[in-house]
Parts: structure tokens; C-alpha cells; sequence
RNA sequence: GGGCGUGUAGAUCAGUUGGAAGAUCGCUACCUUGGCAUGGUAGAGGCCCCGAGUUCAAAUCUCGGCACGUCCA
């Protein structure tokens, strides 16, 4: 079954009739009877281009987007709809996705499964929201955008439990009402298209609103979820309906600029500016002197009107594009060659890109994002690399800080969520050297990749460019310019490739993923209560009263040694999670004891593996190893507070990325831009010990997620999302509030003290910290006396004076070396000139056998003293007992020498003596044997193969 | 989270099949010059990232670690 006709009142009322379009098929509603296309298809141009549908907005850019941004939320607060405040870009409640991509993503999955309610209902926000699956055809389409601002209005019914504020009926009114009436939009502008939406495993009916060409707003009526047994069938999946009744609209804010500005592309109508600034500085009106006969205007408008119908989507083939683009102009009577279009359009695509790339990073960033080289970081470094080569293609001078502050000024009147103008102008700084540190090492990359290639040749081979892109980060296009510039003069690149390119990675990508299929757990405890965790109330219990639900068999699934899972009714043992680690102890019954080795949460059982079997049904007594509960939460405390520091000191970038805590040490990750010193560890770790002193209680509550998120903000979600609807939140004063569900201290001069060990790089963008606390403080403290005592030991001076006697150590072990090498080269020139007893002259050739003291590097040192001067033609051979026996042979290159003997042959005849081989070239031979004592008999040998 | 790449002189980088550690710039001294720019000659400067393994022999091959880079999700 497919779902009803969408047939409402509103229709109706408003005179409007119902078809089908001839070109997509899809059922629309229009008030125009001889109508046959729905609106939104390859025949329907844009209409409002140079013509504004939307009437009374005469202000452009930031201006404009707030006075329609007002317009749309003030209508529906008059109906009754409440207004919220926009959430973060950065989807951090969420572990699914980075970004926010809608604004029905503020409320998944919580809200939409029906286990949160909604933080107003109806309400109406105006969310920004960031994607990045389009990024190529930005600033080339006239359309698409990276980053943009979803108005919405949603309502969350609930019809079983009475529930009901409005459906479909009410919806689209309240749309067409604001169309035609706050809007002035003519009715017959508009059509409303039936096609159904379905994603995420949810589905429902769904209208498109058309105005002029151009889809300004969906609404959906999601009441469908995926189900084997569902009679409803949308594109292969079959759906049921479900309790939850949820009206998912958008309207896209920057398409009612748009609509309203009639610019010949949507960037002209929300950053003018900037658009004009960077036209300026990138001389683009030298283009139109270029070719004075061309009619640029019209050619833009024209262009426009067909960016409404044709489809320009990343992955498309360029060069096709282009003729496809040609033709379509010529039927228009805009005749123009290739040279001149891409002349126009190639600089006008980086213009119109700049402006909305530098508007999605500065939202990203503003929300405390620190670009790295993966996760959420990665796509701020692709905007920010992104902007840098558009920018270097227009040959515009300007930092990539001083555009971020243009756009902050003027797109974004300089407001920023959490991070401050200076960290973000300090972080685009960083970026952009990176950026250029990156080009630069790009001139040497292409040097060794293109060795093999000739210089005359057309094409780079297909592998080098895969390489270069994602090893050293070199697009194809600019690996050619580097190249052409490095002297290879006719490279081009290949039609097609940047779109094979694409292909491999999607094909990489999907190998990984099919890849990884992790097993769940086997253990079936499902149909057990759940367990009530006893650790949250009563943190300084060692130990409690419980009785036994359950005990199975481990089957393999603890940790080694466990042979039972044990399910009680209640419990103290924290399972593991939150980064910390699980509790260990005992459970006793009657005359029995057995040793709990791990507890793990499974669902909302908590399980104890033991190593003995205990009696169900029974009562037992559970202790903790409590000094490893205690060192536990030493730790967790501990870096909260290292945290809170962090944050503090670093700025309002500084987010958890993880963390584990064990017995030995806690680790926490952070992000932030650079590296950190010994001196930033130095104040976090002050800072975190002045914490202990200072404060005397954490508080700790526990929140539904609604107020959670009202009171404290999406800050609190330090440790990624958390699953519940109730939220636990430690608070250490104001030095530090966070989501947490492990176990804490009541008081934080518990832990004693905290000393921050080091910091290590997780990746680029995240420091990991290790801190020790508490009795692991202690203990660290000692193993590193004990180093400094046996170093010092051994050195035989006072510890403080270990670095200065190391240094000097070092320095004089260097010194000696090359004095020992020197030494042994003037002990090999003694011993054999002169006519001393190693040499003799063979037909004007100087032979030298003899045995020395040392390895293959003091040995090699001897021969190139007896054999490198070319005056002295000599053979040589020299041994040693050192490693089994070691024989190096050389002779004088280019002299009789040379010509005479042949290294490699001796070697090899002399090598058996001392159980050996070796090889080598001809004029330097060397081997090895395993037969020291044998080394006078090879030297013999020598000495008789060369006659002497 | 996955893939790929790179760690060699103070800096930037070469280093072929495992077989004698190199270039350019910089540094020091000397020569050329009235002085400077420049030019010339000579020299110093290396735990070839760290640790194991294979081998007669490892900068080079294998494994592990550390650090950095890059692409994708």
C-alpha cells in the first residue's frame, strides 16, 4: 500500500486543483487549471530572477536574512508557536553525526523517540545548519550552499495519550497563510507537490512548497516508522504507524532571500559584500574589457535562469557540463566560446564559494571547534584548505584571518557562540600556515613522485595522482600546476578523473565499513529486572546486602579466570564505562566467598563476573576492593578538575575528546590547537590542586534531559552523548560542570593531590593528558626518585646533578669517539707505511693483510684511510675477531688495483675459514662468519691467493 | 574509526638490488678586496626517531613504539 492523496481544505479553499506532473509523475496542487508541471522540474525555470516574488524586503545580506528571519518566527510565535534559541552547529549531543543537518536534529533521537519531551511544543526556531555532501557544486550551481539557517515550525503529537495540537490540515495553512499574507506571495506562484519522505528509519507524507522554481519549503508529516510487518510501502522499506505524531518543516531562510532579492544567484542576495569586495579584489571586472563585444549581464542572467533547471551536482563531469552549458546558451542567442565562459564562471564559482565557506567554518569554529586531521576537525581544515586554494586561484593577497574577520564584521555582525575573535583568528592563522607549510613540501613531493615520468609527457599516471592527493594532500588540479611549474610543460588532467577519484574513495570507504561487524554480548539477561545501582547514593560504602537473581555460566565472556555472571537485585560494584574502570571485590554467602573480576553493564543489567558459582536465590554480602574504588574515583575527580582547568586556562575550545581511568593513572583528552608546554601542564596542574584546597563539596544531581539542556547547556556532554533521558551532572563549584555517570567524590580534598605527568598527541588537534592522583601520586613520585636515584648511581653523583654529569657524559663519549676513530686510522697509516711488516709491494701495488681490534665501522674507517688515495693503488684486507670474525677487502678504484684483483672473489675464497660468506662490489667487498678462531687461517689464505 | 605517507648534518632534502653516509643553504677559518656585495679554497657539524628481529652485514627488509603529515567516513 502507498500512502492517500494529501487532500486538504486549505486546497480548496484557496482554489486549488490537483494534478499529476507530466515530468516527474508526482501529484500536485495548483491553482492553475492548464498547469502540467509541478514546478520543480528540468522544464520549470527560475521566474524571479531580476523579478522578486517576495515583496517589502529591499534590505541584501546579513540585513535581509534578519528582517525574513523575524518575519517567519514572529508569524508563528502570533500563532501561538513557541520560539527557541538555535543549537550549536557542532551536533555534540549526538553520536551519529558531526553537524547539524536540519533543524529536526535538535531533538534525535531523544525527543523523536518519545522518551524526552520537547523543550516547547509547538514551537519555531531558526536553526543553522551545516552540510557538507554538496560542497563541490557550492558557488557553481547558484544554489547550493555548505551552511544555511532552517526555519522550522514542529509539533510533536501524541494521539493515544490525547495529545493532538495540529496536523496536516493546520500545517500547511499556517504555510500558505505566511506565503501569501506576511510574504504578499501570489497564490498562483505556488504549488504544493505530494511526495513522500522517508529516512533514518522513519517515513511519512510530505508536501514540497514551489514558489517561482525554486523549493523553499518542505513540510513533513512523519508518523512512520520502519517495520517488517508495516503495510505501508515507500521505496523498498515497509512502515507502520507509530504513537509518536511529528511535523518536521523546513524553510530554507537564505531561498527567501533569494526569492525576495531576485539576484542572479543566491550569494548575491545574503553576501553582497563580500561577493563585491572580492570581485574587486580579484580585478574581475577585467574579464568584461577582456571581450568588450560580450554582453556579460545577460550572459549572468541567462546563466541563472538555467542553473534553475539544470542539475550541478558534485561528480559531474566538467568538461560535459561546459558544452552542455555552450549549446543550452547558443539556443538562447548567448553565443560564446568555451575560453570566454570558463573565464567568466571559474572566478565567479571561487567568489561565491568564499563567502560560504567562511561562513560555515566561522559557525564551526565559533561553537569551540579545533580543526584536526580526522573526526569533526578534519571538515574545518577541508573549509578552511578549500577557501585558501580559491583564494590562491583569484590571486587575492589577503590572510585567511583578515577574510574571517571581513565575514565576521559584516556576515555575522562579530558574534561568535563560545569561542573568542582572537582564538578564532589565531586558529586560521595556524591553518593557513599549515596550509602553505603544506604546498611548500608539495614542490618536493612532486619532484620524487615524477621521477619516472618524462618531462615531454601528456598525462601524470593515474597512481601518482592518487598518491599526491591522499598522502600529501594535493588535489589533482594542483599537482598539475605544481608540476607544469617543476618543468613537466604539458601535463594536463585527465577528463574524468577527479570523478574516478571520488568513485575510489566511496569504494574504499564501503569496503572499510562491510569490514567491521563487531559481536554483541551472548549473555541472555534480558529478562531480568533491572538492576538497582546502589554506587551513585552511597560512595564511601565497602559494602552492601543484595540477593542473587541469577548466575550463568561466563561462557567465555568475562575476563580470563571467570567462570559465572552473577545478576543481583541491587548492587555497589560499578560496571564499566564513562572511561572508568570496572570494580573488583568479593561476594559472600553463608560459608562461601568468590572473587568478583569485572562488572559490566549489559542493557540495564548490571553483571558480576566471578570465578566460583554462587547460589541463586539466595542473600549475599558484597564487598569492594575498595582501595581500587577509591583510586578509581581519585582519578575520575581528578580529571574533571584537570579538565575544568584546561578550559579555563586554554579557552572555550578545550572539549573532552575521551578519557580512562584505571588504577595506575587517568588519561584525558582534550582538544586544542597546539601543542602543550611543560609551563600550560605547570598552571593546569596549580590550578587543579588549588581546586582541591579550595572546594569542599561537589554537588551532584540528577536531571531529565530537558532541563538539563535548559539550565546547563550542550556543554555539559564533555564525555559524548549520553543514552538516558535522565542526566547525571557533577559539579565541582563553577569550576567545572559535566554529564558524568561515574562515580565521584564528595569532597574533593579526598583525593589528596593530582599531578599532571605528561601530555602526549592523540592526534592533530587532541592532547592527551596523564594525570596521576591520590596514592598513584604518591607512587609516582617514587618511581621517579628511584630514576633518579639509579641514574644518578651510576654516574656516581648527586641527584642534582644528573642532567649536568649526563650532558657531560654525552658530550665526551662524542668527543672520544672521534678520537678512537682518528687513533685508528693513524694505527693502520703506522702499520703499514714504511715498509712495515702488513704491507708489501706487489708490481706497484701496495698490499696490505693484516688483523685489528674493532666492528664493520671502525674497520671501514681503516680501508678508506689505505685505499681512497689514488697515488697509492692498494689492496687490502682486513680482519677481525670481533662478532664471530668479520673480513673487509677493498682495492684503490680506476687504479691497477682495481684492475688487477677483484674483492668480491677473494672474499669468498677466504670467508670458509672462519664459517662465513659475504659479498659485495668488486673494489669493496665485506662479510662476516661465526668462526673467529679461523681468522688467521683466512688471512694465510689471503696471503697466499696474493703472493705474499 | 579506517587507508596511505614521512622521520638522515643547524635548516631544506637526496640516498639505486641490504655492502665506504651525501647535496644545497647556513656556520668557522683562510684567499680575493681600500671596504662592502660577490667569488674561491679548506674545515667543523650525523645515537640515519626509539626498541626488538632477520642477516656475515640494516639508514635500507620485518614487527612494535613514538612523533609528524595527508585523504576518506
Amino acid at each position: 500500500m502507498s500512502l492517500p492523496p494529501i487532500d486538504l481544505a486549505v486546497f480548496h479553499e484557496n482554489g486549488y486543483v490537483r494534478k499529476q506532473c507530466r515530468v516527474t509523475d508526482l501529484w500536485f496542487w495548483t491553482t492553475d487549471e492548464e498547469r502540467d508541471t509541478c514546478g520543480d522540474t528540468s522544464e520549470d525555470e527560475y521566474t524571479f530572477i531580476g523579478a522578486p516574488l517576495i515583496a517589502g524586503f529591499d534590505q541584501r545580506g546579513k540585513a535581509l536574512k534578519d528582517a525574513m528571519r523575524e518575519a517567519f518566527l514572529g508569524f508563528f510565535e502570533a500563532a501561538d508557536h513557541t520560539r527557541i534559541d538555535p543549537y550549536p552547529v557542532l551536533a555534540r549531543w549526538r553520536d551519529d553525526i558531526h553537524l547539524t543537518i536540519a533543524s529536526i536534529a535538535d531533538f534525535q533521537p531523544h525527543v523523536t523517540s518519545g522518551s524526552v519531551d520537547p523543550p516547547a511544543n509547538p514551537l519555531t526556531v531558526s536553526q543553522p545548519c551545516i552540510r557538507l555532501t554538496d560542497v563541490d557544486a557550492v558557488g557553481r550551481s547558484g544554489r547550493h550552499l555548505t551552511t544555511f539557517e532552517m526555519m522550522a515550525h514542529h509539533v510533536f503529537n501524541r494521539p493515544d495519550e490525547g495529545l493532538e495540537i495540529y496536523w496536516m490540515e493546520a500545517c500547511v495553512e499556517h504555510c500558505h497563510r505566511m506565503l501569501t499574507e506576511t510574504f504578499g506571495i501570489d497564490a498562483s506562484e505556488v504549488t504544493y507537490v505530494e511526495n513522500p519522505w522517508c529516512g533514518g528509519g522513519n517515513a511519512g507524507a510530505a508536501v514540497e512548497v514551489i514558489v517561482g522554481g525554486l523549493e523553499l519549503a518542505t513540510l513533513v508529516f512523519m508518523d512512520m516508522e520502519e517495520h517488517p510487518d508495516g503495510d505501508v510501502e515507500l521505496k523498498g522499506d515497509t512502515y507502520r504507524t507509530m504513537p509518536l505524531q511529528i511535523i518536521d518543516t523546513g524553510y530554507g531562510l537564505e531561498r527567501f532571500c533569494w526569492a525576495a532579492a531576485g539576484t542572479p544567484t543566491i550569494y548575491e542576495a545574503i553576501y553582497p559584500e563580500t561577493v563585491d569586495w572580492l570581485k574587486e579584489l580579484a580585478g574581475f571586472d577585467q574579464v568584461t574589457s577582456r571581450w568588450p563585444s560580450l554582453d556579460l549581464d545577460g550572459l549572468l542572467g541567462e546563466m541563472s535562469r538555467l542553473n534553475g533547471i539544470m542539475n550541478i551536482e558534485a561528480g559531474v563531469d566538467g568538461d560535459q557540463l561546459v558544452n552542455l552549458f555552450l549549446s543550452k546558451l547558443k539556443e538562447r542567442g548567448v553565443e560564446l566560446t568555451a575560453e570566454q565562459f570558463s573565464s567568466v564562471t571559474e572566478p565567479l564559482a571561487n567568489i561565491y564559494a568564499i563567502p560560504d565557506h567562511l561562513h560555515a567554518l566561522c559557525n564551526m569554529l565559533g561553537d569551540g571547534l579545533v580543526p584536526s586531521n580526522a573526526k569533526a576537525g578534519y571538515l574545518a581544515r577541508m573549509l578552511a584548505r578549500r577557501v585558501l586554494r580559491m583564494r590562491d586561484e583569484l590571486g587575492i593577497d589577503v590572510s585567511l584571518p583578515d577574510l574571517a574577520q571581513h565575514h565576521l564584521d559584516i556576515n555575522l555582525g562579530g558574534h561568535l557562540n563560545k569561542q573568542t575573535e582572537a582564538g578564532l583568528l589565531t586558529i586560521l592563522a595556524l591553518e593557513e600556515e599549515r596550509y602553505a607549510e603544506m604546498l611548500r613540501k608539495g614542490t618536493n613531493v612532486i619532484q620524487t613522485q615524477l621521477k619516472s615520468v618524462p618531462k615531454d609527457s601528456d598525462l601524470i599516471p593515474d597512481e601518482h595522482l592518487f598518491t599526491m592527493n591522499d598522502s600529501h594532500g594535493l588535489a589533482p588540479d594542483m599537482a598539475i600546476t605544481l608540476a607544469r611549474n617543476a618543468g613537466w610543460d604539458h601535463v594536463t588532467l585527465r577528463t574524468g578523473f577527479s570523478a574516478e577519484m571520488a568513485e575510489r574513495h566511496a569504494r574504499l570507504a564501503k569496503e572499510a565499513a562491510s569490514a567491521d561487524a563487531k559481536a554483541a554480548s551472548s549473555l541472555d539477561v534480558a529478562s531480568l529486572p533491572a538492576t538497582t545501582a546502589l554506587y551513585y547514593d552511597a560512595v564511601y560504602q565497602p559494602s552492601f546486602d543484595a540477593h542473587v537473581l541469577a548466575c550463568l555460566p561466563a561462557d567465555g565472556q568475562g575476563p580470563e579466570g571467570s567462570t559465572h555472571a552473577v545478576v543481583l537485585d541491587a548492587t555497589l560494584f560499578y560496571p564499566e564505562g564513562g572511561g572508568q574502570e570496572a570494580d573488583h571485590g568479593t561476594l559472600a554467602q553463608a560459608a562461601t566467598s568468590v572473587n568478583v573480576l569485572d562488572t559490566q553493564k549489559i542493557g540495564d543489567v548490571i553483571v558480576h563476573f566471578t570465578d566460583q558459582i554462587v547460589d541463586v536465590d539466595a542473600p549475599v554480602q558484597g564487598f569492594l576492593d575498595w582501595k581500587r574504588r577509591k583510586q578509581l574515583m581519585d582519578h575520575h575527580t581528578a580529571v574533571h578538575i584537570v579538565g575544568g582547568a584546561a578550559r579555563r586556562l586554554l579557552g572555550p575550545h578545550i572539549f573532552q575528546a575521551g578519557s580512562h581511568l584505571s588504577v595506575e593513572s587517568g588519561r584525558l583528552d582534550i582538544t586544542h590547537y597546539h601543542r602543550l608546554t611543560r609551563a600550560d601542564l605547570d598552571a593546569m596542574e596549580d590550578m587543579a590542586n588549588a581546586v582541591l584546597a579550595d572546594v569542599r563539596h561537589t554537588e551532584k544531581t540528577e536531571l531529565n534531559r530537558k532541563d538539563a539542556d535548559l539550565i546547563h547547556g550542550f556543554d555539559l556532554y564533555q564525555g559524548g552523548a549520553p543514552k538516558g533521558d535522565s542526566i547525571r551532572i557533577l559539579k565541582i563549584a563553577e569550576h567545572d560542570i559535566q554529564a558524568c555517570g561515574g562515580t565521584h567524590h564528595d569532597e574533593p580534598g579526598q583525593i589528596g593531590s593530582i599531578r599532571i605527568v605528561r601530555s602526549s598527541a592523540v592526534q592533530d588537534g587532541v592532547e592527551r593528558l596523564h594525570v596521576v592522583a591520590g596514592e598513584a601520586a604518591l607512587k609516582y613520585a617514587r618511581s621517579q626518585d628511584a630514576l633518579v636515584r639509579a641514574s644518578s648511581e651510576v654516574f656516581g653523583v648527586h641527584g642534582d646533578d644528573l642532567p649536568k654529569a649526563a650532558a657531560r657524559f654525552f658530550k665526551e663519549w662524542k668527543e672520544q669517539r672521534k678520537l678512537i676513530e682518528q687513533l685508528e686510522s693513524e694505527i693502520v697509516r703506522l702499520r703499514t707505511s714504511g715498509g712495515g711488516d702488513a704491507s708489501t709491494q706487489v708490481d706497484g701495488v701496495r698490499v696490505v693483510v693484516m688483523e685489528i681490534d674493532g666492528d664493520l665501522k671502525s674497520m671501514t674507517t681503516m680501508l678508506k684511510e689505505l685505499t681512497l688515495d689514488a697515488s697509492k693503488p692498494t689492496l687490502a684486507v682486513l680482519g677481525s675477531r670481533d662478532g664471530g670474525g668479520k673480513l673487509m677487502i677493498a682495492a684503490t678504484e680506476n687504479t691497477v688495483a682495481s684492475e688487477r684483483y677483484n674483492a668480491v672473489d677473494l672474499l669468498r675464497s677466504i670467508s670458509p675459514h672462519i664459517k662465513g660468506g659475504g659479498g659485495g662490489r668488486p673494489t669493496f667487498a665485506q662479510g662476516g662468519g661465526s668462526h673467529a678462531d679461523g681468522l688467521d687461517d683466512a688471512l694465510d689464505a689471503a696471503r697466499s691467493a696474493l703472493g705474499v
